[in-house]
DNA sequence: GTGACTTTTGCAATCGGTTGTATTTTTATA
DNA sequence: TATAAAAATACAACCGATTGCAAAAGTCAC
């Protein structure tokens, strides 16, 4: 900027309200230092401006993959949220700081708020961090989590409608005539949980009898798989999953074929996400959208209200159901 | 800083060497120093800390996701490969700016690292952007692009062996017996063609016939879905498919049995990468596996090596074929 | 041409650390 | 105890922008 400066002949003060388009400065010194800037290849420097304006353009995104279990990985929601997030940050000119924790004891939320490299935090998923989002002090101003309704949170919360989520799957499944139904996920996971509540609240009262199973399962395909063959060589009899992410319902068909029962024949699959792939595989998966896209544009404008000191409130994303092959037709 | 200063009664500078861990300060002061800092919660301004040091401890990643096209929108390999670069960059206690960019036109690779947001930066797949990457000018000593060697790249180029790969599957399908190869993929993204050549070393000469056919698609895997269906309306004949990436495989194949062909029996399909959804399908996905984990930290490697001004060479991966039930069993 | 007012530009402080050099304090040696 | 050497600390410049305020230049009416 001051090679700017010694280039036009004016100080750097009046190169930086042109650079910025301040009306302070006449209308043809700046487009001469517009133009010199531009011959030049100038670029303002990031790191001085962040300093002097107490900001840095970017906001981190904590996301809970963690290596040592391998667990999630390879989930493409993931990959789809940070796409949305990104995107929607970039319309703000913010930058994104992506974040994958080493260890589910790591605390690079506190740091990268607190040291500034990031102007506010988007957290994906609840499960384990309350405590941690609450020792955050002030600093938790800046922060927005996606995850599932819970009355237990004092942090802003942006997510699709798990309970109605659940519920549709379950209307769905009692449309097509299923009678018991196996629900593969981890309910003490608070998202998983509300998806199950809501495919309760149609089932349960059918006669009273047990028609709903809870198999036990993390994001993790294989597990979903171990699981899934284990339910078929044990005695109950069910003729529907309903997972609660794509992932573990492609593991889950899996595992059903690979035992020689048919999908959706003999068992009818549902997934939750609607993930790119879901369309592509075979048979066609049967699904919850939340709407990832818009999900992640929420974040970023409760994020950015949030940052800016406006009070907000929780959201949630719509949810709507997608049926494909893998429930009905074959 | 200023307010430990006080609280300890020495100036900044010691403070600032306390917490960097300076030899120049007294042992007793660098103690005081730090637990008053932990009981403070104090966490050093990265903004200033950045401008002084010239540096940002941040790289950034710049990956082909054009929202437009959806290509590639939910393709796993990316997520791996961005958690695979992200770890590896933790380990030096750098961060990871991660840019999806907007438009195939959008420069935010001069804007990062002229502007000094990241120190150095990872680009995934060359297409279209050998010209840019150009146009950096002395930016480009730090910059790594992961992508298939190619004569023409005068950056440095990190990458499995995509030749080898392509003639690992060309010998395996000859070995279980397949007589006419789908390859199926953009020939004109360099990664692709290398993959297509190292099939052509193994099947060109078998008998001079034409025994491998070209069928073009890009990343997409709707893109790939609609072309399999095509190839199985046409008139030729083929008993094998090998794809350019895992995405495409699996659109393959979801063609191939809406088709009533069976895999592996009717037709042997071979995928690319070996994402973590690959053993889960059914059936599970013969392919080739790059290594991402691995690819991650040689380029996280190589761009700090590069950042401090040392020479670097191009790198490869180690490239390895994973046999499942697509190619061979049922 | 002068005074009042508006527009444009320059000066200098500031953001919060890091680091070269000078200064003070401590330790060792004679 | 005096003196030299070593260790610890303080001082002050610096990184490169932004911005409040003062000063200069320009405009207008009389």
């Amino acid at each position: 900027m001051s090679g700017l400066a010694k280039l036009s002949g004016v100080d750097i003060s009046t190169v930086s309200r042109a650079l910025n388009g301040s009306p302070l400065v006449n209308g043809r010194t700046k487009d001469h230092i517009l133009k010199l800037a531009h011959e030049t290849g100038y670029a303002i420097n990031a790191r001085a401006r962040n300093l002097r304006k107490q900001s840095s353009q970017t906001l981190g995104i904590v996301i809970p993959v963690y290596p040592g279990s391998q667990q999630n990985l390879s989930d493409p929601f993931f990959l789809e949220m940070i796409a949305a997030v990104s995107q929607a940050a970039a319309k703000f000119d913010y930058d994104l700081i992506i974040n994958l924790p080493n260890s589910p004891s790591e605390i690079a939320e506190r740091r990268l708020l607190l040291s500034g490299k990031a102007d506010g935090l988007i957290v994906i998923g609840q499960a384990g961090r309350i405590e941690r989002l609450r020792s955050l002090g002030d600093a938790a101003d800046r922060v927005v989590v996606w995850g599932g309704m819970i009355e237990a949170a004092d942090y802003t919360l942006v997510g699709s409608d798990n309970f109605e989520g659940g519920r549709l799957v379950g209307e769905h499944l009692k449309n097509i005539g299923r009678q018991r139904v196996v629900f593969l996920g981890d309910i003490d996971l608070p998202e998983v949980e509300l998806r199950y509540n809501g495919l309760m609240s149609v089932w349960k009262g059918g006669g009273g009898d047990p028609s709903v199973m809870h198999v036990r399962s993390s994001f993790d395909g294989h597990e979903a798989y171990r699981q899934t063959l284990a339910l078929c060589e044990g005695a109950e009899r069910f003729d529907a999953v309903f997972a609660a992410s794509d992932v573990l319902a492609i593991a889950a068909i899996h595992a059903l074929q690979s035992k020689g029962l048919r999908v959706p024949e003999d068992v009818a699959v549902v997934g939750y996400d609607n993930i790119g792939q879901a369309a592509m595989f075979s048979p066609g998966l049967t699904t919850i959208d939340q709407n990832i896209k818009l999900g992640g544009e929420i974040l970023v404008n409760t994020l950015i209200d949030k940052i800016a000191g406006n009070p907000v409130r929780a959201t949630l994303t719509p949810t709507k159901l997608v049926i494909r092959s893998s429930t009905v037709g074959g």
